[in-house]
DNA sequence: AAGAGGCCCTGATAGC
DNA sequence: TGCTATCAGGGCCTCT
């Protein structure tokens, strides 16, 4: 699930909702989440107000009391509902697409006066994290990257991250010390429109292909996020959708389509890189 | 030191 | 229908 765009859209729907508003109860169903959820995690943020939400690549950033904050990060299946009192479901947040709350996998309940905010994460590979203050959140991102669309991502940060790189360009986009926010779907469709083979090495790129990868990574990603970021799978009781940017998917899960540049009647091809599934067009990405 | 692969976990789906 | 195998949008850890 959850690459940059979509967590965005997580992030602009909280903004909305919960900004502002305090914390009236915590009800925590299983803490063993991809990293046990911190003890304190209920007094943490019990009757304690949410003072501002960002985002940082794919994280969550709820800050608290202006002071402390905790940290969302979704893994693969993570999801964030925002519901009444009586069950139903108030807003749909983000790219869950269900009308109803799902029944099983509701790990966390974080209670407002109105409405409740509620974790749901299947596969459990999601985590939250908590900090007493923003400098400790930073000091456990040092090592991330810069995402495409911070300012300071330029031809020069790309150049000197990817210099003497033997890694392959798919694996550099994905690595979040390297770039940060993308995952596997968007690192397919940006060296699609980049025209490069996602086997290609780092040290082989040349400016005009740095420069392509610095383009189309911005575009692809603000165009998610125009489109309200992408929904892939169906879960059940599915009844509409927020995500429609998997409408516009070039490659990505389009094994044996014909590739959609013009003029070109190869078909989108699958590989495995580094245990991650790959699609691209053989013809035009060289 | 950088890079590849294993693994954490549940659920949906394909194939027999 | 019911089993098994495979595959999912991530990233930390270990080994080489």
């Amino acid at each position: 699930m959850p690459e940059l765009p979509e967590v965005e859209i997580v992030k602009q729907s909280l903004i909305k909702t919960t900004k502002n508003k305090r914390i009236t109860d915590v009800i925590v169903r299983n803490r063993n989440l991809r990293f046990k959820l911190d003890n304190n995690f209920e007094n943490f943020i019990k009757n304690r107000l949410v003072t501002d939400i960002y985002r940082i690549a794919k994280y969550l950033v709820l800050e608290i009391d202006y002071i402390k904050c905790i940290l969302v990060h979704f893994g693969m299946s993570g999801t964030l509902h925002l519901v009444n009192d009586k069950n139903k479901l108030k807003t749909n947040l983000s790219f869950y697409h269900s009308q109803k709350l799902p029944e099983k996998h509701n790990h966390i309940e974080i209670n407002f006066k109105e409405f409740k905010i509620i974790y749901n994460d299947p596969r459990r590979f999601g985590f939250i994290k908590i900090f007493k203050n923003t400098e400790l959140l930073k000091i456990y991102l040092n090592s991330y990257g810069l995402e495409p669309l911070d300012q300071n991502f330029n031809l020069n940060y790309l150049k000197n991250k990817l210099k003497n790189r033997n890694k392959n360009v798919k694996n550099i986009l994905l690595d979040q010390k390297l770039i940060s926010g993308v995952g596997n779907i968007y690192a397919n469709e940006i060296l699609f429109y980049s025209k490069i083979n996602p086997k290609k090495r780092g040290k082989n790129l040349n400016n005009k292909e740095l420069k392509k990868i610095l383009i189309n990574s911005k575009i692809v990603l603000k165009k998610a996020i125009k489109f309200g970021g992408s929904s892939i799978k169906n879960f059940k009781n599915t009844d509409g959708s927020n995500g429609t940017y998997q409408k516009e998917f070039k490659v990505y899960d389009k094994l044996n389509s014909k590739c959609p540049n013009k003029n070109c009647k190869s078909l989108i091809k699958k590989i495995v890189i580094s245990n991650r599934s790959t699609f691209y067009c053989q013809k035009c990405q060289k």
